[in-house]
DNA sequence: CTGAAAGCGCTTACAG
DNA sequence: CTGAAAGCGCTTACAG
């Protein structure tokens, strides 16, 4: 039988409002006292019962995390980056990490997943959502805990939001291929809709109107967010069109492109320029190394899980946008 | 406020005790009955409170994951996937996952992280443990609840164990290379101790010697996981010794290894050829994209799960160890 | 400065 | 076939 914070009262020889209360550190208790309870802790080896705990404080110290990623997905580190950071912030701070991946891209799903950790009264909850406007959470949430945005922000719900400058890294990569003079630069982007990618793509034309390169819509390659897509998308750009620069606004697509690019034996960057998004070890390890722009995506999880400690103690209203700054890192594809 | 058990059974007509019985399907209620709960909950959107429940069954419905990733290792899919796959199958049983990684690597965290799940009253841990004798276990987990090993097997501590068949992928890896010719084979491994390097180390050796070749401890190079030492590792052995081919016996290193490769523009497999370890996207996108032994890391997840249920179901005593076959990838490095 | 006691929302013997 | 009630292990007003 493990021990309860009565057994811990007895063998201290204290009420268990006592124990309580050093436990928690939440009232004077006299310095003899907390040490005769402390050894009774020790003795007996107590560890707070977080259900009985949390069934009388409406706390759980315990986290949700909500990202999409599919079980096909063998590639996508950016979620799993920023989950660890997170994870790794919160423990520090005594929080647990409740983890779900939404596998099937549903907005259905996410909301079940949301209720399900409702019902684990979680204390706060970090979602990638993959909806544009998320009021449902009006109806769900109901402000009973804070809500921190990780990587899109979406609208319809209050709440913080923690990303990464992807306008201006996209400009930046964009800038870049420009200034080695190139004019015919593609773009191979994730789905619009969400924020990420739409800011990419602003991002990419703001670049080419600062510096007069009209815009072209036929060279840029909108595709899902897979290995297969960035494989075709790259074929499906190269077969058709001019381009002599390509820029590639994520890890994923970045990927399966250069599978494309290796298998036919594309000079890089003599025959094409290329700067993909996300700068992960395997960037190195392709013939040339790749030029990137580097997203931080453990700080992210880091920093989302600063601004949820900070929610949580002290819930005012009103919410930020916390951004990250992007870096490009050159290498050799450029 | 949130609506409880007592204000279903309130609206519902029906005392407490009914509710509960219905929501778990517990014992018989009549049909006329069950409607009308069910119609009560569905009105107030009711949500049993989980920790209400766990607190009086001393059930969380929540299990423990512990895996040793590092914060610096961008690099390291297995687990991620295995976490993948364990989480998609417990979400579908109605079980949660709480995550927490080992970033440490010292054997006191791990402990710690037990503990801090034990005061969760998880009702199963998976872990892959960092240490080659877990018997610290019999203290803090006491068979409160079972524990499943993932990737590696250690002693001292009675449950059972998913993991690939390293001795047989290695074992693969090497007879292939012998067949191509190769007699100088050698062999970067991560560090000795956890059963996973062990098994991958004697596949090696008992490939050769199934074939003739004296086994030649100073080709052989044991790192740390991590890119550096990948690096590091086929810089030493390929300036030191006259080897034709390469067993690499993780993903990490062979990451790692293939960055070394690239930049020295060694010819593969003219030069040197490689057989990498783990089958993850980024294994195609070098040049020439990599053979490699497979290892299914998502189906360890999930069947880890399985497993797992089995057991919370049924504690019968007895451990077993499932071993999930791997396979070759052949493709241009060898 | 410390203790006795109510109560968080459930499950589950015990009655009938 | 269903209900009244005890109790899981804590926290926290309320007393003194």
């Amino acid at each position: 039988m493990r021990s309860g914070i009565k057994q811990v009262a007895e063998h201290a020889g204290v009420s268990i409002a006592t124990v309580s209360h050093v436990i928690n550190n939440t009232r004077y208790v006299s310095d003899e006292i907390k040490r005769k309870v402390y050894e009774a802790m020790e003795e007996l080896d107590y560890r707070p019962n977080s259900a009985a705990r949390s069934l009388r404080s409406q706390k759980s110290n315990t986290i949700g995390l909500i990202v999409p990623v599919l079980p096909s997905d063998t590639s996508n580190f950016f979620f799993m980056m920023v989950a660890q950071g997170i994870q790794f912030t919160l423990k520090q701070h005594g929080y647990h990490l409740l983890l779900s991946n939404n596998t099937t891209e549903q907005i259905e799903d996410e909301q079940e997943q949301i209720k399900l950790f409702n019902s684990k009264l979680i204390d706060g909850l970090f979602i990638a959502s993959i909806a544009e406007d998320v009021s449902y959470l009006n109806e769900i949430v109901r402000s009973n805990y804070p809500v921190v945005f990780i990587d899109r922000k979406p609208a319809g719900y209050n709440g913080d939001s923690v990303l990464a400058d992807g306008l201006g890294g996209a400009y930046e990569a964009v800038k870049t291929l420009i200034a080695k003079g190139h004019r015919r630069i593609g773009l191979l982007t994730g789905e619009l809709g969400i924020t990420t990618s739409n800011e990419r793509y602003e991002g990419y034309q703001k670049a080419l109107a600062d510096h007069g390169i009209p815009w072209d819509p036929s060279i840029v390659k909108v595709a899902e967010s897979n290995f297969e897509s960035g494989y075709e998308g790259v074929k499906a750009l190269l077969a058709e069109h001019d381009i002599t620069a390509l820029f590639i606004a994520n890890n994923v697509l970045t990927m399966g492109a250069m599978r494309y690019i290796q298998e036919r034996r594309i000079q890089i960057p003599a025959e094409l320029a290329v700067i993909g998004f996300d700068d992960y070890d395997w960037t190195q390890i392709t013939s040339p190394p790749l030029t990137v722009i580097r997203q931080p995506s453990y700080e992210i999880g880091v920093k989302a899980a600063e601004i949820m400690l900070k929610r949580i103690e002290n819930p005012s209203a009103g919410s930020k946008e916390y951004r990250l700054p992007t870096a490009l890192i050159m290498r050799d594809s450029c």
